[in-house]
Parts: structure tokens; sequence; C-alpha cells
DNA sequence: GGGGTTATGTATCATTTGATACCGTCGAGC
DNA sequence: GCTCGACGGTATCAAATGATACATAACCCC
């Protein structure tokens, strides 16, 4: 698909002329689908994509587990594809579409002189990296020092801030897949928070109280 | 202490002569002892720490539970520091030198401009980002999903690969930090290990069989 | 050698987490 | 209505991990 100079209207990272340029020149746009797969353990990527609209999850798998590492969601890129781009690595975790995605594709062999010549797509890269990084030290943390039924209520209430909203759409089993645990763990604790009157569980949602 | 151009023998990453400038007129050696605390948890940093020589352990802290981030060797500097340096954000993490190190200090206002200015400071930075986000990655996959035995069992072979060396000179409690566990659970394990003739256990160092 | 400190071995017990199995319910689609 | 698959509840059991306690051994310093 074709890029517009509208595009610059939803990234507004990108502010030099000249860089908007070289984002409409060598730039693709992707749609991606709910539920399609744009990045795999393993693979070697050489673009790196900046969401425009819509989310991706990006997670680690192991066998039949998996746990959630970060989302990507509009004016955002991906780290996997930052590091992969740079360095020709491959990326170490999979990275799936929540909903219908636009995606701007940028070409690995273009972003590396960008670093220096245009301070706002500099900028741009030292903030993902410094996110990213503290998210997954966040995460980290977590996961080191912290009982299950602990990052579960972090995680609802996470949710709500962030969403203004008590309901919270999910099934036990894709909490689960969040938080790397199992689909019995998780309905475990929730019936406890239930009994502590501190949820109301339904099918398919959590409503949590005050 | 002042600061000589013999310097940039030991930091081969900094190639353009004028970032050595640059770096002889802003930076001031700092020499720290075993067990110094240089970093602490919640502490702002205005400057940006480079190990010349020595060793320096970053770690989290909850309560009487600790648990390595990475260690930042010669020519390598420190993710807090970095994240506090660009953003003005405070550290989340302690860092305590493990042996007599020097470590080149340069304040935190200039070198926002080098990242722009100096293509090999560039690259260093985004090269640090890089490879402390895949060590915090690495680690998070194992605490994740891998029991504590498999935890330990990687970290004698990691010791045994870097160090060239069979003879870990480690105790239980300081192996169990590095895990984040404790220490009756590590001897319980190594002991495990012991029977089973894949170590030989001693005072103060682990020998790890063929 | 004595005294204090650190390191290690080990037993016991509780708790947390995970695995497995089975069942009932709900909702979509026919 | 019926069927099927996703979702959730729950019981049972096993394993991993952690907490506590105590004993012994090695080492350091004086």
């Amino acid at each position: 698909m074709e890029i517009s100079v509208d595009l610059f209207k939803k990234l507004k990272s990108f502010s030099e002329p000249d860089l908007q340029n070289q984002i409409l020149k060598h730039g693709k746009i992707l749609k991606a689908s709910k539920g399609d797969v744009l990045i795999k353990e393993g693979q070697h990527l050489n673009f790196l994509p900046i969401v425009i609209k819509g989310l991706l999850r990006v997670y680690q798998q192991k066998e039949d587990r998996e746990i959630l590492l970060y989302y990507v969601g509009p004016e955002q890129t991906c780290m996997m594809s930052l590091s992969s781009a740079y360095f020709d690595y491959s990326s170490s975790a999979n990275g799936i579409a929540m909903e219908p995605t636009e995606i701007l594709i940028l070409p690995a062999h273009v972003i590396a002189e960008w670093q220096l010549k245009y301070p706002s797509w500099n900028k741009f890269i030292i903030k993902t990296f410094k996110s990213r990084y503290d998210e997954l030290l966040t995460a980290f943390g977590s996961i080191a020092f912290k009982p299950i039924h602990v990052r579960v209520k972090e995680y609802l209430h996470g949710y709500i801030k962030n969403q203004k909203s008590q309901k919270i759409p999910i099934s036990h089993l894709t909490l689960a897949n969040e938080l790397g645990t199992t689909r019995v763990v998780i309905s475990r604790i929730l019936k406890q928070f239930e009994l502590e009157k501190k949820v109301k569980l339904f099918r398919g949602y959590i409503q949590v109280k005050n």
C-alpha cells in the first residue's frame, strides 16, 4: 500500500521534514488482521515495524507455556525487530496482532544512518530501548520476587488503571498466558479473590470491585 | 584524578579524536574498592560510569533476597545509569564493586549531544542497550520457564565457559543471591549434583567434573 | 589454641505451584 | 432443538521451593 503524508499526523515522533521524506521513500504499509503472526522466534528480520494503529502482542513461548513480554501500540516499535535490524540478530520472541493493525515497515538498511542524521529518530530509538528495558525489568522483578496471586492482582489493577474500566474482558486461559502459568492456577486464585469479595467472575470477563 | 590519553588504549570503542578530547575535558576517574556501593536503588544519577578496569555487579533487592541483573566489565557501562542519564530517571537497581575498580565518570549533560555528533559513541550506546536487553531477556526466560536446578547448572556451565576453569570460587550463599533463591535450596541442589558425580564440593568453591 | 565468623550439611515441615482429570455451563452455528 | 468447542469450577495428587532449626567443619585473627 502507498503511504501518504497523513501518516505523520499519527506518528508525531518524527518531526523533521527530511526524515519524513525518507520514510515516505523507503517505507511500506502493512495491514495485519487479528491473529496474524508477524514475528516468530528465531526468525531473521530485515525490517523495522512501527505500529500506526492497532496492537501487537509480543511474547515468549516454551513448549505449551507462554509469557507476555510487552504490547506494541501506536507510535511504538518492537524491541526484537530493533535488535534484529541494527545487529542482524534473530528474534527471540513472537509477535501477533491482537486486533486489525496497520504497520509501517522500514527496511533495516536505511535506519542505521538515520540514527545519526535525525535527532527525532535518534530520540525515538533511545526512548524505545529505555521503555522496553524498564518494562522487562519490572516484569523480571515481579516474577523473581512476587507470588502469582500478587501478580494477578497487579495485572488486574494495571488493566483498570489504563482502561478506566472495572470490567476486564479476559479469559482465565489468556490471563494464564500473560503471566506464564496455567489456567487452573488462575481459576483457583480468582475464585479465592471472589470469596474475598475483591472481584466478581463472569464468563469471559472479570469485574473488579470498588 | 586526572585523565591521560592512555585511557583510550583501554577504551577502544571511542575512536574519534574529537570525542576523545571531549572525554578528556569532561570526564573524571573514580577508583572504587571492593565492596563499595556505587549505585543505590531509587538514587538519581547525573553521571554515566564506564568501567575501565575491574568489575561491577548490578542487582535488584527485595527484603532479604536479591537477584543478579548483570555484571559491568571493562569498556562497558551500566544500563541503569544510562537510563538515568538520558531521561533523568532514578535507578531501579544496586551496583557494587566486586574488585578494585577504575571508572570513567561522564556528566549526564554532555552525553546526549555526543549521541548525534559521534558515531562511535552512538554505536556504543546502542550496543549497550541491546546487549543488556538481551541478557535480561535471557534471564527472564530462564526464571519464567526453568526450574532452579537447571538454572544452577547453566550458571556453572556459563562460568566455566567464560573463565576456562573447572573450579568455581563461589559460596552457596552467593550463588543463591545470583539466582534469587536461598542458601538451603542451593546446598540441596549442589549436593544432589555431587551424588550424581557432576560436581565435587569444597569449602568456598565448586569443582565441575569433565 | 581459643573464640568468633563463615560455610556447609541435613532434617523437618509448610506452602506454593503445577499436572491431571472430570464435569457442568455457556454460546455460536446449524 | 442439537452439537461442538471454549470456558470455568473443583478435587486430588505430586513436585518444587522455601522456612526454620541445628550441627559440624573450616578459616581467620589474636
